[in-house]
DNA sequence: ATAAATAGTTACACTAACTGTAACAATTCA
DNA sequence: TGAATTGTTACAGTTAGTGTAACTATTTAT
């Protein structure tokens, strides 16, 4: 699963949560809602829940909640908490390359591009709170 | 192949073109200098006569050769040439999604915001020419 | 204590995408 | 005509992504 649709699949959940608010809702439910399975739902879930997003309950009457003002938890909390590579990434193959030969230059030269392009996108995450999707969704 | 590895991959060519300038490379000897497939990097490369970036000529003394002025050949449009699919896209699935549901609305969202993010990015690439690349793996 | 409900994790078959390579067709020039 | 070259197609092999099920661990209610 590609770092950017579970981005999408975490803020459709935590608008879920936040609609639901302080009452927890279970996997199968918030699945069911969003149109998704809830098996990978659970494993998207359980890394928010890791980076202190959300908080996980078992059990009968357990489930998942927010535990952060929806004004609190910024895009690029969710997204490094759920990205596995980089989504403006560099496939580099770095074997067979010589030493301070031009595709090796050119290869570092472009790690340091992307790492910078990353930065950049990461500013603009940082600059989106939940609350303001909310707001931006519902038309305000 | 990714747009990113593509991107690399044209520059190291067009650099390499760029230092024996004005004789024409052929694709196995370009390819053989950057660590590539022939075949493939013919590939990328009629993207880029395509584009109006390099001149190709076939038959014996053939081969590819720049058309414009290493500080006229911006990154941005080199990207443009060989990309299919964007850098930072959005993989959603937009099948089985009811109309102004909650998920159609963030997926929109994703949409128009990561449309965004690929905008800067190509302002960012505009700024990046192949001269200052040069340069820049030179240590100038 | 037992059962039910739930999160968390692992496993797996299926599909789609990517990779590397070769082969072929088209073009140009000697 | 033949050699060199680009441009394109094809294809097997590999890798990555998808969807789903099944299992374990934990919690709560009875």
């Amino acid at each position: 699963m590609s770092a950017s649709t579970k981005l999408s699949t975490s803020v459709k959940a935590l608008c879920y949560l936040n609609n639901s608010h302080p009452n927890p809702k279970s996997s199968s439910e918030i699945a069911s809602a969003i149109r998704i399975n809830s098996s990978k739902l659970r494993k998207i879930l359980s890394m928010l829940v890791k980076n202190g997003i959300i908080e996980s309950n078992a059990g009968s009457a357990g489930g998942f909640k927010l535990i952060k003002s929806s004004n609190e938890i910024h895009l690029q909390e969710i997204y490094c908490a759920v990205e596995d590579r980089k989504a403006f990434h560099l496939d580099v193959r770095r074997d067979s390359v010589q030493k301070n030969s031009l595709p090796e230059k050119i290869n570092n030269y472009f790690v340091d591009l992307f790492t910078e392009v990353q930065v950049d996108i990461e500013e603009k995450m940082k600059n989106i709170t939940l609350r303001s999707i909310i707001n931006n969704i519902n038309g305000s």
